[in-house]
DNA sequence: TAGACGGACTAGAACGATCTAGGACCAAGG
DNA sequence: CCTTGGTCCTAGATCGTTCTAGTCCGTCTA
């Protein structure tokens, strides 16, 4: 067995630089109040001793840790390029991410605790299914900011993607391509689903044409599901919930003989990657993640750092044409 | 702005009960030493004051953090099992998991990093690619453990599945239903690749049959290209490197009108969420993520907490039989 | 009855950082 | 020659806990 070697503290940086603790201190948070020549020698010391600061004592005095916490759900492929996009921006503007996973027995609440435990100066939690209430009440603590959701406490921060803006676009493109029976498969009782609901119904109405919505869900056997129900009275367009239930109206129509775009066209919602594979290629209301995530981290970083008041940031989605969109059969 | 109240601590506790801060210490951990009359007193005082320990000071103190560190990647959804998995045996054990993804410009050492500066007692790497060497260094300074990749530093610990039977159990299968003219469609430079398509020669030799490994990869588009070569040629069943290329496979063969399992029969690996999808219904080998989780958390917690010196652990896979094999046309 | 023992409790030193107050030194100004 | 003001640096207090080494006091044992 190896022993295991004490972790270098301020400490033996401080010996080995021949030096004060409090002027490693100094240099390593890089605070003004040290020489250049000391500063390297203090560097190189910390270096050669291969030193970290203990997060944990530095905030136990000085309550910053430059950490955000960032709680999402595993299951969610969409959250994966959410997280990847928030570590670019935090590290650009010198923050770094703690995650934390709503899973399988794991509550949101749970997520939300190991984070505020570590020590995150803000929440940024992905479509939260927490009250109101609750959020305020984490509020009170740390500044929290909720992503694709935006009715949600009143202390709350929120910065989501302009559903009906989305819808529009989308019924704009395929109303464009010459198709006039669409019909939407609804979301169910996820996130979001209402909203697109309704802004169909609106945008349908605004083209003077009927609206058609079936019920559906967010998941893949939700398309398959629509798709057995439509194949009787086909429309010539399907605006879906998102990419997953897209997936599986495409899965469902191929099944009973039908081509896409060819018999049908299908729009999907998100533009996950699964949307992107070349086998794939579905035509997407794209949410922007990449955008989406840097607006949030900008939006806690402006709270931590200022005293900015909670606002709601609203971006437009812009539509990805890819091959499962098409005009309508003569 | 509201008033931040301070929170309360030991102090405020102790002063309200009437006692001295180590004792109501003693009290809030459970330990023993106190009497049950003061214990009641003490633990009223708290909750009148709504008293939570602070978690960085008592860690601070203790040095322990209970916290295990895992690093992932955020684009595969495999992981993502994984994940959830292991949040539910740190949990039974008695410690926290804390995240870390390996994203786009994020390295894996990055990654690392900074789940030792949020001071993690153990690391889990999933499927890492750094060097022996470099495994070693960190494993200087906290136990590591690896997972699904076993021939990585002396000093790690490695949790894996074995490729060798999983690929036999495939192979058994497909002999077993009458197959003769089998086809693996490799990994490239993947992972476990290289395992694979050497377990899959010598079972095939085993059968007495001829092995045939075309080239391929780690994704959907590499198993459609393999779909466009075997078209020429079919074989009655294929084992793929993994489900995404099995799904690439399958939508290959579909599209040259060919039916699946009927006209041949598909086998994935790695039992993913997408295997079990209703429209997909994929037979595939399961390397059955929760228990490798188990296994790791398990080989991290041992290190920890015993002087346990570095071990293997090998699990056997399963096979799932879905819908995607049967026996080949007569 | 003295000494040992053990249960209930406490004072004060850690833990590893930051912060405050101030010292040493040097150059410029009266 | 003494002050003034700036830069560079340090000692010591501090954050909220836990840990160590006690003290105190009643009871058991020889």
């Amino acid at each position: 067995m190896k022993e295991q070697q004490r972790r270098p503290t301020l400490m033996d940086v401080a010996h080995a630089a021949g030096v004060s603790r409090a002027l490693v201190s100094i240099v390593m948070r890089g605070a003004p109040g040290a020489a250049e020549s000391t500063r390297q020698k203090v560097l190189d010391a910390a270096r050669e001793l291969g030193y970290r600061p203990d997060t944990r004592a530095r905030l136990l005095r000085s309550s910053r840790t430059k950490l955000i916490g960032l709680s999402f759900s595993s299951s969610q492929p969409f959250h994966a390029e959410i997280v990847d996009a928030a570590y670019a921006q935090a590290n650009s503007r010198g923050y770094e991410i703690a995650l934390s996973a709503v899973a399988n027995g794991r509550t949101e609440t749970r997520a939300i605790e190991s984070l505020l435990d570590l020590g995150a100066e803000a929440l940024i939690m992905i479509s939260p299914t927490l009250g109101g209430d609750e959020m305020d009440r984490y509020s009170d603590q740390v500044p929290v900011v909720s992503l694709l959701r935006n009715n949600v406490g009143r202390l709350v921060d929120s910065v989501s993607s302009d559903d009906h803006a989305g819808i529009r676009l989308g019924v704009d493109h395929l109303v464009g391509l010459g198709h006039s029976k669409i019909v939407h498969v609804g979301g169910g009782t996820a996130v979001s689903a209402q909203e697109r609901r309704e802004a169909f119904r609106s945008e349908m109405q605004r083209h003077g044409l009927e609206a058609t919505v079936i019920q559906g869900g967010p998941g893949e056997e939700d398309g398959l599901r629509a798709a057995r129900f439509l194949r009787d009275n086909l429309p010539t367009a399907v605006v879906a919930f998102n990419d997953r239930s897209a997936l599986g109206l495409i899965e469902g129509f191929r099944a009973y003989g039908l081509r896409v775009p060819a018999d049908v066209s299908v729009l999907g919602y998100d533009d996950s990657q699964m949307a992107r594979l070349s086998y794939v290629q579905l035509s997407s209301v794209s949410q922007d993640a990449p955008l989406l995530a840097a607006a949030a981290v900008d939006r806690a970083v402006d709270r931590i750092e200022g005293t900015a008041s909670p606002a709601h940031v609203v971006r437009t989605p812009h539509l990805v044409i890819r091959k499962t969109t098409a005009p309508p059969a003569a």
